[in-house]
DNA sequence: TATGATTAAATCAAATTGATTGAAGTATCC
DNA sequence: GGATACTTCAATCAATTTGATTTAATCATA
């Protein structure tokens, strides 16, 4: 498939999320200042704010007087101006929130589960999702995102965690789901959505190209690369997992040996910590949490290892990608992920040489069980807000919400 | 910094752009199918394909009849359209190019050097590029590529190599090269020109990611993403010559150990066929051809080293990006780049899962002594050639070639 | 082998649209 | 009141789209 041309349509809607994104991640402006930092003319953004105001996604404010001339009045985002749903689950449990265009948590739901059917789990989501939406305007609800720990492709799920579930293997999960709930539905791995949550909300909103390093019950990464998630030539960019970091080392069921996962994960350290084979048990991370408390000798030369192993798959990124900035985050407790990333520190010498050692290299996540779902929630978010070139060829995707400004 | 703003007068260099992309790397091709394959009118196009023809960059041919109707008028590139001037020099050899809008060759010139400095360098290469360009329009010579084996930062050199030439640390070279030769100078490491020259010409014509490893005196690697060379956060993106492959390997110079340019270059390779320390002495590629030619049992041993070093290395970019292809590349004499190719098959079971294991995962790229030099002929006309969304936003960098169609 | 119908490409002319340019209005500070 | 700076109105501009027409080939039929 070749690329597309671009008209004046393209470039009009291009402008406008421009714009949102401007006023979403560097505050209340003026419209003046809105026009110097775009480029664009004055009257330009004028009819662009007049537009995104008709369309509820930012207010004007009265200006305080303070300067010279006459006040700006500034224009700032209405968080009422859009919701999204984001539902993430995986064998034990089933978490659904709903989330406003500024990102709060505006409800929660969780539910828990035992091998967990399709059925079933769309019968619990289509409640759940019911529930949350109750009382908000239909037309803001932009759609609801779904992560679940597997490799997804063409929006199915292919293999599903490291004990599989074959009742989901290749399930139209998207499709099912967006009948059933009636909203648009966007489909990643748990890497790659936290990724684009951490973008939209969290440290890596001001930066444009990271890498995110997502501990759940295997590990994964989500790149973003100039400030879209990058899914590489086939959507599996980030098989973070299957980094090979030691030679001839522990078997892998990827048929390599050595994986990165079977050292850094939940799964892993759970099964060092019971001495139960990976994947005999469901992994629950409160347990983990647990023995960390009661200072577990085991644990303890786990995060250790895995302080190690990460160090040097850290090394590696930086020297293939030199990412702004390293962000790791995920499933993992708290309390134990400050004590890997301390761990990990010194970091190797960096790419960029002693002269720009300054720059911050690693950093933690918003981290918690529910940080799957709100990336989820993200999803639909990110495909409505950002000013993406993707918009400006031709054939307009999956129509965002901005762009049905009348 | 923000990003910019578009409006129409961006996207009418970005369509002209496209469709010289399209009709160059998808043949001679009538108006109404390019039309057809951007998406814009055939009125658009017919504006479009005319002003490419009036700044003399495509040609219309006269159709053949074959089926129903009017025959098409065939649009195709004309190669006299444009000229680049190439330039690669190391410690040893200067190799200056002319090359046309097809990527021929139309001349070479190459001086040997030793403990080159900046002024006599300067002089040859403007010598050189007189000599060149004789008899061609000036006003057609887009520029000139510059590319040596060194760190790049604010085009200027920050680290030459193996053997550091200290004179060259940090000297202008663009900006005293363009003065001299009055043509805008692109500069660029060796391993992305190369990267940048194999998606214009070669077998990543087709390819819009792509991960592209230059082994020379050292290794580096070019990535293309999206059709545009990535650099990373710094500029130092595809340092892969300090990979860690080897845990407690090496030391390298970098500060750590196991780096894979310790395993993988024409330096490590010398140096383990003679003995001699790295960095003791020039590398010269002919010993090691002549060593090769001769069967040499070392050499043969680094070989097979190398290839399983490369095929762990190659493991490791698959998970992490996931590329179309990798290709591999550089000044390696052709017969030993062909046995390490050989070596390292069969590759790792690959991330794309059995499902797609069909894909070509390895490719040779053009090699020999003037690929740098193509590679940096390459750049000024990846520069006036590509409909890089870059150009879609507001202050129009550079003002490139085509977008003078007037 | 004329002849007209059909198919497809190229061209001409007018309309559309979002941004720019230019000018006037408004609010605040000094 | 003058200076400064944000806001708004009106006209212009430029590249694309829409719609209608022309040109040139093949095909079908008498």
């Amino acid at each position: 498939m070749t690329r597309s041309g671009t008209n004046l349509e393209h470039a009009r809607g291009y402008n406008r999320r421009l714009v949102l994104e401007i006023v979403r991640l560097q505050g209340p402006l003026g419209r003046t200042e809105i026009a110097r930092r775009t480029g664009l003319s004055v009257q330009a953004i004028h009819n662009i704010v007049g537009d995104l105001v008709e369309a509820g996604l930012v207010r004007r404010r009265r200006a305080e007087a303070g300067g010279r001339g006459q006040p700006a009045a500034e224009i700032l985002i209405d968080p009422a101006g859009a919701y999204t749903v984001g539902i993430s689950f995986d064998h034990r449990r089933l978490v659904t929130v709903l989330v406003d265009l500024a990102g709060s948590q505006l409800g929660l739901e969780e539910h828990s589960l035992a091998r967990p059917d399709p059925e079933s789990v769309l019968g619990l989501i289509g409640g759940s999702v019911g529930r949350l939406v109750r009382g908000y305007p239909v037309q803001r609800i932009w759609g609801a995102g779904v992560v679940i720990p597997a490799l997804i492709e063409q929006a199915r799920p292919v293999s599903f965690g490291p004990s599989s579930l074959p009742e989901w293997d290749g399930f139209p999960l998207a499709e099912t789901l967006g009948r059933r709930i009636g909203l648009p539905v966007y489909m990643e791995n748990d890497a790659t959505a936290a990724a684009v949550g951490e973008h939209l909300h969290g440290v890596g909103q001001r930066l444009r190209d990271f890498f995110y390093i997502y501990i759940g019950v295997g590990i994964g990464a989500g790149l973003i690369v100039g400030g879209e998630p990058y899914r590489g030539a086939s959507g599996h960019a980030g098989e973070f997992g299957h980094l090979p970091v030691v030679p001839d080392g522990l078997p892998c069921q990827c048929g390599n040996r050595g994986c990165l996962e079977r050292y850094v994960s939940l799964s892993a350290a759970q099964a060092r910590l019971t001495g139960a084979p990976e994947g005999s048990e469901a992994v629950v991370p409160e347990r983990l949490a647990e023995a960390f408390a009661a200072g577990d000798p085991t644990l303890d030369a786990w995060i250790s290892d895995a302080a190690g192993h990460l160090r040097r798959a850290v090394t590696m990124v930086e020297n293939l990608f030199d990412p702004e900035r390293v962000v790791i985050g995920g499933i993992l407790p708290e309390p134990i992920l400050d004590a890997l990333l301390a761990r990990m520190r010194p970091l190797a010498p960096s790419v960029r040489g002693p002269r720009d050692d300054s720059a911050i290299r690693l950093s933690k996540a918003e981290v918690g069980l529910e940080t799957p779902a709100l990336g989820a929630a993200a999803l639909p978010l990110h495909d409505g807000l950002t000013p993406s070139f993707r918009l400006i060829a031709q054939p307009t995707p999956s129509a965002p919400a901005v762009l049905r400004v009348s």
